[in-house]
DNA sequence: TAGCGTAGCGCAAACGTTTTCGTGTTGAAA
DNA sequence: TTTCAACACGAAAACGTTTGCGCTACGCTA
């Protein structure tokens, strides 16, 4: 009988296939419903029979098949967390946090890119609804932001699926939320900036339909309001298309007599100090800079920046506790939803006096 | 009749659960079969059926559920990649490559993070090995390769799951790799150094028990040999524990006259370039810097660093088409196993003269 | 000896698909 | 009127689990 198992398993080579209940059932001689109540001491199954089959079940070192149990349990103890840009450091400590929560409660993470592309979004989003997955963490896309469609999101919720966002955010849909204080955080580096003495502070910033980069801004502005220090709209600048800038931030510094900057993220920043440097303006002796965002390049840029630190790893973690708790409530749960924000932090550092 | 349905799925409010072929063969008054191959457009079914089906399935956004074909057809076009730390920007790169193939080709990727912990590697491929997923793309953990056991490895391979390891491999497991040639790419940034006039070359690596670090010592010390320069022991650097690595690298500086350093990664030159400057020691005018991996840091330090580019986008894309040809063969296949090579490029830039 | 409790196990349904094979109905040819 | 092909559809198995319930046989009591 065993010889038997063994041809059928260790069909060549020594190539073996998972074993499932139902061989092991087969070559006890013996019911599935009986192998797997063994496995589980059950005490419906007589100590004898239990032994014999886990002893069975370990020397083929059976494990139950989690697609079978998914189907089962209609769970999949997996979760989706899709960014637009795994590049980003920022994004890459998220996932990080995301992940060790996640492992922890003996879930998965399956990672989806956007490339900050609407359709990407959409087609990952309802690839994975089917099923896959228990619930989605996600940041948008800077083209979802612009065009203000929600319409995959809403249909995941409607689902009965969870749905937590964090970072780029939107109030136009209702679930739990995990994000920093843009505007605040924003109003603390200006602040910071003017506590220096420093009164033409520019900008850097992205486009308005990047959610963080409006609220950034519109911190920056209120601190300039609350100083009493006049609002010059060519001291921001806006930048649209990543891959051509330098020559728009040079524009900035050589046309006006500015005396610190304010970037919203760490490439603006770097970029600027380094267009300083070459301009003979020295960082921070003339010119201060604070960047957003606290990643390798602020860490090890020479001079190390000054900046708001986002701590990824909190947000990804308060973003999985949030989504896993939603999963875990056995009843509908009241629709409840929160919104959690992570507190920032200003590191200083040597772009600025 | 339609009543009957929008009772039962519009259980409360406008929640409305995934619909199944199984509620639409009820409310149609067809069998479960008639619905799946109206919707697959068969030719067993009549037109008028057909077309009937299909606007229910429409109106009530029918999709098939992915965890019962999975289960169906024992494949859940899911891989999963595990590398040791997400934060490193080279791994970022590669995940980013990986997603995009799979993508492409209709695969999901579940990213799994070791921590550069033995443990935490066997627990992810044994959580995934049950058929959760289809293949594994894998960078081996420091510990493990420490250790030197991979006995979850082959254990996986043996059950017919395909395995693509890549950058961090080892000889003593047959599957298919994807690396570069770090011992070659080594060998010419020392050369490149070589040509330049240098002589006292150091060398920051780390310890010898990672392979690519290895590999990297390998080639410096036969570019030395090879130019008849010197060996010194005392120029190379290994460094075991990255948190507290600044005074090492201090104390061979000062205590070493060398003229150019070559780092086995960007973190390490960055630091060697932050640690000169404030020794008064100019780079590149009183010492040339070579670091490793094209990363962030390399492009946007100031000086910015000369470096052998190691492209993990295409080293992820190379893993994920290796894999998915392995998984898409439909026949048992030969045991046929490749090891690609990512062609490496040496980067120039400010920090070498 | 009839009755009954219980230990030990198997049946079958369920999760949501796909697909093979079977079955009943129709219409037309013989 | 019988026969048979073609058409339209349904039943059921299979993927691998879990679990409530039913069934058998045994040993015991009355």
């Amino acid at each position: 009988m065993y010889l038997y198992f063994l041809l059928n398993i260790y069909h060549n080579r020594n190539m073996r296939r998972k074993v499932t209940l139902k061989q092991i059932a087969k070559e006890l001689d013996v019911s599935i419903s009986t192998v797997s109540k063994s496995l589980k001491d059950s005490s419906e199954i007589s100590e004898d029979t239990r032994q014999k089959v886990k002893a069975f079940a370990k020397l083929y070192n059976y494990t139950p098949n989690n697609i079978a149990l998914s189907l089962k349990n209609r769970k999949s103890k997996t979760i989706c967390i899709i960014i637009p840009e795994i590049i980003h450091h920022f994004f890459a400590t998220v996932i990080s946090g995301v992940e060790h929560v996640a492992n922890k409660k003996g879930y998965n993470v399956i990672v989806c890119l956007s490339d900050e592309s609407f359709d990407k979004e959409v087609i990952n989003m309802e690839m994975l609804a089917n099923g896959s997955i228990d619930g989605f963490i996600m940041s948008l896309s800077k083209e979802t932001q612009q065009k203000r469609d929600f319409h995959h999101i809403t249909e995941v919720i409607n689902q009965g699926m969870p749905v937590v966002m964090f970072d780029r955010v939107t109030n136009d849909i209702l679930c739990d939320k995990v994000i920093i204080d843009d505007n605040l955080a924003a109003f603390n580096a200006t602040q910071f900036l003017i506590d220096r003495g420093f009164k033409k502070i520019a900008l850097i910033t992205t486009v308005d339909y990047v959610s963080v980069g409006k609220l950034r801004t519109e911190g920056y502005t209120k601190a300039l309001k609350n100083n009493d220090i006049p609002f010059d709209e060519n001291l921001i600048l806006r930048i649209e298309d990543t891959d051509n800038f330098e020559s728009q931030i040079e524009s900035l510094i050589v046309n006006n007599e500015i005396d610190a900057i304010f970037a919203v993220n760490e490439i603006f920043a770097v970029t600027a100090i380094k267009i300083a440097n070459r301009l003979g303006k020295k960082v921070p002796e003339e010119l201060s800079i604070i960047g957003f965002t606290d990643g390798i390049i602020s860490k090890y840029s020479s001079p190390s920046i000054t900046t708001v630190s986002q701590n990824g790893v909190k947000m990804g973690e308060k973003a999985a506790i949030m989504l896993i708790e939603k999963l875990e409530i056995e009843e509908e749960y009241d629709e409840l939803y929160k919104t959690e924000v992570i507190e920032t932090e200003l590191i200083e550092r040597e772009s600025t006096t």
